[in-house]
DNA sequence: GGTAGACCTGGACGC
DNA sequence: GCGTCCAGGTCTACC
């Protein structure tokens, strides 16, 4: 559990500098100011591992760059303003992560983009246990699987994972980003204001419109406190149990956002799942392919508590096989064609 | 508690 | 080009 584990002490701040920027002059020919940020990281810390772990990496707004090996995406600074923010990792400097922001960024502004970075990338988490438990994974640097800023963004992004295509999932993000959130993630604020229908016509949510709206609705009125779930300690089954209260999240949808938040003991098992396991293990199909729970939640008792860690490793190596490329190579139109459907 | 149908979209397929 | 069917997870009504 991310929160239960020893957190990384990373907090040192040093070498943030702005500097009037050479990147952009603006329509006015006028030098533009941004600023650089470092943000220190554990050893064996490796960017392209942590970013490129979980399909979410794919979805809008964020942008990994196989050729340059960076991640950009709009951040929340002060006010809500957005800040797109350029991350690196220096092949001089492995120790510490380079944030290049487009804007210029007090102190307050600059602790907030770090802390969503660090959330994204999981710095503060220690895998200890995963890697002594898993050496071929700690081989490969796998663990820090990719999330999102802020655990808003990771609900509905799981809301649109759901009950659909991956390809489908990339263009409802995308759009969200687009026709919502003018180039960022919407925020609660912003999806709050739009009226189901609306959103489920400009966005293509279909009836997910619904549940996005009140969940935005809910978090904005004060009614849902996000941050009660990412509570240091909060025991995993009283977060799946609180997150099934949400509306429109369902046993798979919980269990997935459980293991956004650190909690690796609980598996969200999907039609992903069963492939998996039947092609992986040589199992039959069942024709009620639910009845399989137990058996793949008893195979993967073995890593307790990395259950999900140890599942989402053979998933995604077997992606990496498929598509004939590590994922920190993949082109965003790849990512696409290898999921349940395309792969029996 | 268990089950069936509706929700919505894009893609595959048959004509 | 059009119509039909299917996949995907959750909710709700019904038994």
């Amino acid at each position: 559990m991310r929160h239960s584990h020893k957190q990384c002490d990373l907090t040192s701040d040093i070498n943030d500098s702005w500097k009037p920027a050479v990147l952009d002059r603006g329509p006015f020919n006028m030098p533009r100011q941004n600023s650089n940020l470092t943000l220190p990281v554990p050893p064996g810390f490796s960017l392209q591992a942590a970013v490129c772990s979980y399909g979410y990496f794919i979805l809008a707004p964020n942008r990994w760059d196989p050729g340059t090996r960076t991640f950009t995406r709009p951040l929340q600074g002060r006010r809500g303003r957005s800040v797109q923010v350029t991350i690196s990792q220096p092949r001089y400097d492995r120790r510490r992560l380079k944030l290049t922001c487009d804007k210029r960024l007090d102190a307050p502004e600059r602790a907030a983009i770090k802390a969503q970075v660090r959330r994204m990338l999981r710095v503060d988490e220690d895998f200890t246990g995963w890697f002594k438990m898993h050496p071929i994974a700690r081989r490969k640097k796998f663990g820090r699987l990719f999330c999102s800023p802020t655990l808003f963004e990771d609900i509905v992004k799981t809301i649109t994972g759901c009950n659909v295509t991956w390809s489908n999932t990339v263009r409802m993000n995308q759009l969200l980003c687009d026709k919502v959130g003018r180039g960022a993630f919407p925020t609660p604020a912003q999806l709050a204001a739009i009226a189901p229908a609306k959103l489920k016509a400009s966005c293509k949510v279909g009836y997910r419109a619904e549940r996005i709206i009140r969940l935005a609705r809910d978090v904005q009125a004060g009614r849902l406190d996000l941050a009660w779930f990412e509570k240091p300690l909060l025991p995993a089954d009283e977060a799946y149990q609180a997150l099934l209260k949400i509306y429109g999240l369902g046993p798979f949808a919980a269990a997935n956002i459980c293991q956004l938040l650190g909690h690796y003991d609980r598996i969200a098992i999907d039609t992903e799942t069963y492939r998996h396991f039947c092609t992986t293990f040589g199992v039959k199909r069942p024709k009620d392919p639910s009845k399989l729970h137990p058996r793949i939640e008893k195979h993967y008792t073995q890593y307790a508590p990395y259950q999900f860690l140890a599942y989402w490793f053979e998933l995604w190596c077997g992606y990496e096989t498929a598509n004939g490329k590590p994922a920190p190579q993949w082109l965003p139109h790849e990512a696409g064609d290898f999921t349940a459907t395309k792969l029996q």
